[in-house]
DNA sequence: CAGTGGTCTAGACCACTCC
DNA sequence: GAGTGGTCTAGACCACTGT
């Protein structure tokens, strides 16, 4: 059966649930159904009538949830089609995770990048603990150079959890940047990023890879982007080469 | 006289406007009223059924303007007390447009400022784009030296146009940082920052202002806060010595 | 207690989309 | 045209805040 709390509040009281409002209790289930993906992205949710229907309440009620799920983005609602699932790549890049690619692309430059290494190892102090792993588990372990226009731009180290369907990150890192991978390719919903910056000599070996030399300055950047559910989905540490590349954020509120 | 269209949607076809919903009125309109401070921060808007008699509309029609305004963070709504317009210092900093000062706060160390010349001129090319004045426009251009302990740590070149009551900025930079003191005295309602990173060399000047060589890497800044009305507030240009600072964004979407 | 916002119902008419 | 969401009304009861 579908329908809700049935309006439990009144009667003998209830010990422990709470007795939440109706919308929120319909809100509630379609974002875990979108979020645990029985509601695929691009499904045409019920309309409206139907819900009304199903869940036993009034149309405002159903349409408070609706705009809640909205306003997080999760679906979207067209006039005289109905609701849909967003699909991640879709949304709009609100604060701008665009990654190095997407950045490039809307310069009209062309991004290359090869990948130096892949492995799996024990996770580095700063990189468990960013994922919330016990020091030392096994991560995999990717190093790849982006190139602008040929010349070297970028060296970058990305570290997560091995395990779901991430292990195609591995293969793609070099082609596309993680952020665009994460969201079109493996159906993640990144809701924010933690990112640092700082400023470190390239020295010797950064310098050889990066084309400069060892007392250059590069820019060095940290990104972990997270899940709307809060779950950290990797590590990556970044040294852009400077006179090649300009970080840019438009950071709200 | 208080009422809006009257519904002026019907009869003969008004001319130009557009008949736009009643509840996007009532926003807009309050909406102005706050922005142009005819609503000071902290004042209580009328009461729900006030506003549904003042305007003539139903209660729903209200509370659909109010919930817009309060997700826009232009007013906050508490159970059995009333809505109130934002103070913006007491709104939340989503994105984390925290400044300096504040940052250290957080991080339990001393920070400290001393101004190292105020003036007006003619504004530099790229302040003049990024606050969209002519270029070559007369603005107040502020240098200040921040300190952690007693260590230099910043190089902070403030740009902005000298008119309004902005001018209290320049006796103040040296305590605070520019972000709080736009949101807490000036009562500027900052809605996104936009900010790039790179590197650079010290070079001679800033290596003596910051107390690092020559050839020292620093991590170099810059930051164009917008207003709610898009307006750019001012313009920021800084040099952060990288041992002694590493900037933190949280980016959302 | 009176006043406030929070939730909810059962209707209604409209504009838009697709057939 | 039938189906969809967008707007709006006129009520109602509740929980919370103040006195």
């Amino acid at each position: 059966m579908t329908h809700l709390n049935d309006r439990a509040r009144s009667g003998a009281d209830a010990p422990a649930a709470a007795a939440r409002p109706l919308f929120a209790q319909i809100k509630a289930r379609l974002r875990q159904d979108i979020l645990e993906k029985r509601l695929p992205a691009g499904q045409k949710l019920p309309s409206e009538a139907q819900m009304q229907q199903a869940f036993g309440v009034s149309r405002i009620t159903v349409r408070q949830a609706l705009n809640e799920l909205q306003a997080e983005g999760l679906i979207e609602t067209l006039n005289g089609k109905g609701s849909f699932v967003t699909r991640p790549a879709d949304a709009p890049r609100l604060g701008m995770l665009a990654g190095f690619n997407e950045i490039l692309r809307t310069h009209g430059r062309a991004g290359a990048g090869h990948t130096l290494s892949t492995r799996t190892g024990p996770a580095p102090v700063r990189a468990a603990r960013a994922l919330k792993l016990a020091p030392g588990a096994p991560v995999s372990v990717v190093r790849t150079l982006r190139t602008i226009d040929g010349v070297p731009a970028a060296f970058v180290h990305t570290f997560y959890e091995p395990t779901l369907g991430r292990d195609i990150l591995a293969q793609r890192l070099a082609q596309e940047d993680a952020m665009t991978l994460l969201e079109e390719d493996l159906d993640f919903r990144l809701d924010r990023t933690q990112i640092s910056a700082t400023a470190v000599k390239a020295g010797r070996i950064r310098g050889l890879l990066l084309g400069v030399p060892a007392d250059a300055p590069l820019l060095y950047m940290r990104f972990v982007p997270y899940d709307l559910t809060g779950l950290a989905l990797l590590y990556s540490d970044v040294y852009f080469r400077p006179d090649q590349f300009t970080y840019r954020v438009m950071v709200r509120r």
